[in-house]
RNA sequence: GCCUUUGUAGCUCAGGGGUAGAGCACUUCCUUGGUAAGGAAGAGGUCACGGGUUCAAUUCCCGUCAAAGGCUCCA
């Protein structure tokens, strides 16, 4: 008897009963088979010590694949965990998953604690132990003997875990001298564990629930060689350099005061005239885009948000309503646009004809956040959107969705942000009733969405059940230059709204129709997003948006008035630039206005004074030559304009 | 909101029950120089805020506020 294995390449080869994953890959390659951490079998990740079940497809999965990845992170929490059972006898243990980078696991220490000062222990004893090449044994147990073993051992998180599972779907690994609960699957043995680094530790409730014991977070990662552990760090320090909070501080951009309020920031001078760029561009755009400004007042009545459905859902978490003295009447700030937009839409009848109606407003938002859950400018508890509802009719969606996208791309080329992807959010199709809006419509625009992503040429990740209560969404997913994943931009489809609000318009058959909205923010919060390009950037911002585009730097105070002169003419030009008035040495204004990153450094002396020229310096990649003035003005705004897309 | 940690000059940080420290930044003076740090002097602090213990608190204790990491949450 002989079973067919079929591998990725679609190639089916024949192996004796018993073959495990383990022996295709030797079949393979020897070379395939030291990096084979566990296998995926018919969809399934298992160990790739197990014996394949009968026919099957089969993928062998390494460190190159995210579940290779997980499996590897795993089983070094059994590792750590083995590691923690050495050195701190009677330790209770909770979970440990891998997780996005490493993996963490949830011990109970009883009365002693860990440090940061105890990590380089637990690393050696990790690594120690990983040496030995112990394989993880994994063993089915019955309900009654895995309740027996963790009762012996004095463990009440597993004997609860143990509690929910089913008799016969009981399994154990042991690994070393450490048996633990688990699933599995696992890598072949522990010699795959050549890195390891203790990241940090932190408290977390057992199974997340505050009221419950706080256990110790141990969070960790490994790697497969020494080499990746060390470019991993080297990635986290230069995240670390570029922490929007650092530099935002640096670059003057932004400051927070506790006297304001956490959570609430103030703009400085340079970070304003960056902000007021950005919107200044997406204006542009929008106009272009057949948009309309709207302006609407920081606070609305009380029944604006019971209309809307907010209130009922968000109002005992959110800021207390103001109140007016005589009359009592209340007031919420304005946690969000759309109710007043609706209102403005509301304001008069509406034809077919004047539809979509694009109503635009940057604004500024108030929510209340928890106060643990406030960090830098990525969450705050005041904002500014790039808000703006269009209302349409049902067959507009599609061409409404396309103009959206490409103004979102034109956004992130004009930002240099290009790796991105988009994620279709659609309703869970199992449970339909969750959601407002008819099926039809919901249909009609799902695949509207669908195509408007793929006429465009979007990579797209189709999520389904991801859906709001009130209609189905595309996100936008970029990739910065550390290659971390943020959300920006986001088109939602709202059938709540317009029902709320009974909004109608009148169609070419002379009867009452309800308009579909559709919110999008291209930038999602102004603050998430100058925060996002501020560590995507290191703070060297794009030309056309950075506060200062140039500085002048003289050789001599002699030629401190023609500096001035050239920054007059460079203004004359649209060029934003200043001059480093002090005595200090050329060597020494250069060397702080590369650290303060101006983009050029106009270096003048008495043979640039007398020529009418600037030696030209380029911050990050050194002297461009000489160059009349004029010559520099036309070379930044022909930058600009090739960055801001035409616009 | 909860847990842990932290709060000393504009910034980065040292210190410690008895007159408060460094480097950078800042001010003044000297220096006027050609592509990443010239020199000297000076100014700058309610040691986050409020209470307590003590002859004495910036230091020890409690509370508040803020920040960092994590948990829970996110229109």
């Amino acid at each position: 008897m002989s079973i067919q294995v079929t591998l990725p390449d679609g190639s089916v080869r024949n192996f004796p009963q018993g073959t495990t994953a383990m022996d295709v890959a030797r079949s393979i390659s020897e070379g395939l088979a030291r990096n084979v951490l566990a296998a995926k079998v018919n969809g399934e990740v298992r160990d790739a010590d197990r014996p394949l079940p009968g026919d099957c497809t089969l993928q062998l999965l390494t460190w190159n694949d995210a579940e290779g990845k997980a499996t590897l992170w795993h089983s070094s929490a059994h590792l750590m965990a083995e590691a923690i059972e050495a050195l701190y006898p009677g330790t209770k243990f909770g979970i440990g998953p891998p997780i996005e980078h490493g993996f963490y696991y949830d011990i109970d220490l009883g009365d002693r604690s860990i440090g940061e000062g105890d990590f380089a222990g637990i690393e050696a004893k990790m690594k120690e132990l990983a040496a030995r090449k112990s394989t993880y044994q994994r063993r089915e147990v019955p309900k009654a003997e895995a309740i027996a073993y963790f009762k012996e051992k004095g463990d009440e998180y597993k004997l609860e875990l143990i509690e929910g599972l089913e008799d016969g779907n009981i399994s154990f690994y042991t690994q070393g001298g450490f048996t633990d609960l688990c699933r599995g699957p696992h890598i072949p043995d522990t010699s795959f564990i050549k890195a390891v680094k203790v990241m940090s530790v932190a408290g977390a409730y057992w199974r997340g629930d505050e009221k419950r014991k706080q256990l110790t977070r141990l969070y960790a990662i490994t790697f497969p060689k020494q080499k990746e552990l060390d470019e991993y760090l080297t990635l986290q320090e230069e995240a670390r350099k570029r922490d929007h909070r650092k530099l935002g501080k640096e670059l003057d951009l932004f400051t927070f005061s506790e006297k304001v309020g956490s959570g609430l920031p103030l703009w400085l001078p340079k970070g304003t005239a960056l902000r007021e760029r950005l919107i200044d561009f997406m204006k542009r755009a929008q106009e272009r885009d057949g948009y309309q400004q709207v302006a609407t007042p920081h606070i609305g009545g009380k029944q604006l948000y019971v209309t809307s459905g907010h209130w009922e859902k968000y109002g005992k978490d959110s800021f207390r309503p103001i109140s007016t003295p005589q009359e009592g009447e209340e007031f919420l700030l304005k946690p969000m646009n759309c109710p007043h937009h609706c209102e403005i839409f509301a304001s008069r009848p509406r034809s077919y004809k004047d539809l979509p109606v694009r109503l635009a407003e940057f604004g500024t938002v108030y929510r209340y956040e928890q106060s643990g859950e406030l960090h830098g400018l990525t969450r705050v508890r005041g904002f500014t959107q790039d808000d703006a509802h269009l209302f349409c009719r049902a067959d507009q969606v599609k061409e409404e969705f396309m103009k959206v996208i490409d103004l979102v791309l034109l956004v992130f080329k004009a930002l240099e942000l290009h790796d991105y992807e988009a994620q279709i959010s659609l309703r869970d199709q199992e449970d339909r009733s969750k959601y407002i809006g008819s099926d039809e419509n919901w249909t009609k625009a799902e695949q509207a969405i669908i195509d408007a992503a793929a006429e465009k040429g979007l990579k797209t990740v189709v999520e389904h059940g991801e859906a709001a209560f009130y209609g189905p969404k595309l996100d936008f997913m970029v990739k910065d230059a550390l290659g971390r994943r943020w959300q920006l931009g986001t088109i939602q489809v709202d059938y709540n709204l317009p029902e709320r609000f009974e909004l109608e318009y009148v169609g070419a058959d002379n009867h009452r129709h309800r308009p579909v909205m559709i919110h999008r923010a291209p930038f999602g919060s102004l603050e998430r997003f100058v925060a996002v390009l501020i560590e995507h950037t290191a703070g060297r911002f794009p030309l056309w948006l950075t506060p200062e585009q140039a500085i002048v730097l003289p050789i001599s105070d002699k030629f401190l008035d023609r500096a001035q002169q050239v920054a007059g003419d460079l203004k004359d030009s649209d060029i934003r630039a200043a001059v480093d008035e002090r005595s200090e040495k050329i060597g020494r204004k250069i060397r702080d206005a590369e650290l303060a990153k101006f983009p050029f450094m106009l270096i003048l002396g008495e043979k640039e004074a007398a020529e009418g020229t600037v030696s030209v310096r380029e911050q990050g990649r050194g002297d461009l030559g000489t160059m009349s003035v004029q010559v520099f003005a036309d070379l930044v705004n022909e930058r600009v304009r090739q960055q801001l897309g035409g616009l």
